[in-house]
DNA sequence: GTATATTTGTGAAAAATTGCACAAAGTCTG
DNA sequence: CAGACTTTGTGCAATTTTTCACAAATATAC
């Protein structure tokens, strides 16, 4: 292992190898090759390569990867032998989906509590989760040893519910908002933008670089 | 213009300085220059300047770019005067979440259907929208003409659906399934990676490049 | 055991993206 | 209206990311 940076696209492709590793292994098969392994997440052979040899290397000339030690070495690198607790601020229809999404506890990562504004909402319970006021964000991070904030207020919300976030000590936040955070620059801030994923589509459907006969746009609007 | 390929990264943020730009038409600013555009999203001035280039020449020297003019023509650009219809395949947690979501339609993305294969879930309502049974897909793409796919079923599902969307003529998925999809390469995928987008900051939490005192592990795990 | 096949790990090349820096164009001040 | 600022648009340089390509290592066939 260098001193070399390690690009974050590396970092995000290694989960990715990860998930297809687990599957394999669940198939109980033995062993893997760069080339196989990239065909199946559809990446070049030398970049699952690299990507992997920024960390050591893995592989045995001639026959590939071990599947069950790759995986072992990308849970280490990975941190997935560690756990983490996360809170959701914002209990609406995104975050209660998120609470109560079983998939996140299987990779280490608890959402413990949520908290949300309105106090209708305050009380409520999804999946073993009790909803609580905002203003007890603060005392709460401390308490429940807090890592990971996810945001799911409305946007004109957001940057104030961060502000809160990054005070009580939280330094990576998940945020689903549509908009740009101001953030200290040891926070670091993961941005789902569902609203651009989805937009983006509306420009290749514009610009047709390739491809056949699409449905039409239904209406010139507005 | 020229034959210049677009980067797909100056498409997404377009729509990111777009948004801006919307937010800075209501509070009734006229003007703004690239350098604070760049400010505002975080980005540097001849990124912005360099990303508006490859499409025409918007701004004035000396003064910066008229707020609205830039909007209208970012608008054009991104197919914002058009509108297309979307459908919502499982309408579980996420995709009822989608479902209702207003902010779509603000954007020109009416979601118009919504499937799943599950009967209990066939014939409620949400926002609407009447779920229906997830072979009445491809009828339901051509009578609707759907342009867009979004798959929110569980990741062994994916694929599945995936195959019957491209089949039905469906050219843009939106995937939520932490899964791969094989898909013709006139079809474009994007993929929403939650469990990933979280996941990542494991890997900072345990490698804590820079930075000061963060919440620690709650446990070693397994 | 030798020859042939694979497949890794990694420099080096290529491609893509971002940032610099400056001429040209436009604005503002007095 | 002259001179001082400001800000754009863009070639070019720097950086980052991806891909190529090949020696070295291991496996397989006979
Ligand atoms: N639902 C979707 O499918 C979808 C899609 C794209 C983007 N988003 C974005 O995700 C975010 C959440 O969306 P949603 O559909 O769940 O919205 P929602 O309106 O259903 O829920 C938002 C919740 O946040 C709470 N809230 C507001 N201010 C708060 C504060 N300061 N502290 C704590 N809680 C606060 C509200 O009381 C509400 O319960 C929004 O920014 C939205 O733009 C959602
Ligand atoms: N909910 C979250 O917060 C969250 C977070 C990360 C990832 N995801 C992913 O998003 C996807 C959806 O998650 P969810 O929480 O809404 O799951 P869910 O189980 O609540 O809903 C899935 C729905 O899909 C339906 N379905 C299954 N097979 C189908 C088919 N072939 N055709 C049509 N419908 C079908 C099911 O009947 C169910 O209603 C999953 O792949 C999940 O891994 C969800």
């Amino acid at each position: 292992m260098s001193i070399k940076k390690i690009p974050e696209s590396t970092i995000s492709r290694l989960f990715v190898y990860l998930r297809e590793l687990s599957e394999l292994s669940k198939l109980n098969i033995r062993t893997i090759s760069s080339s196989e392994l990239g065909e199946r997440v559809n990446l070049n052979d030398a970049q699952v390569r690299k990507d992997l040899g920024y960390f050591g290397q893995f592989g045995i000339s001639g026959s590939g990867y071990d599947i069950n030690e790759l995986k072992a070495a990308l849970e280490k690198i990975l941190g997935k032998d560690k756990t983490w607790n996360v809170a959701v601020i914002g209990a609406g229809h995104l975050g209660s989906a998120l609470i109560t999404y079983p998939g996140f506890q299987q990779h280490g990562l608890n959402v413990v509590t949520a908290f949300d504004a309105d106090v209708k909402k305050i009380g409520k319970r999804f999946g073993g989760i009790t909803i609580q006021p905002a203003g007890e964000l603060p005392k709460a991070v401390k308490e429940k040893k807090i890592a990971i904030g996810i945001i799911a207020v409305p946007a004109k919300d957001a940057q104030e519910v961060a502000n809160s976030l990054v005070k009580s000590g939280v330094e990576c936040i998940l945020n689903f908002a549509p908009t740009v955070l101001s953030v200290p620059e040891n926070v670091k801030v993961n941005n789902v933008d569902l609203s651009r994923a989805l937009e983006t589509f509306s420009y290749f459907l514009v610009n047709p670089a390739l491809s056949g006969r699409v449905n039409k746009a239904v209406s010139g609007k507005k």
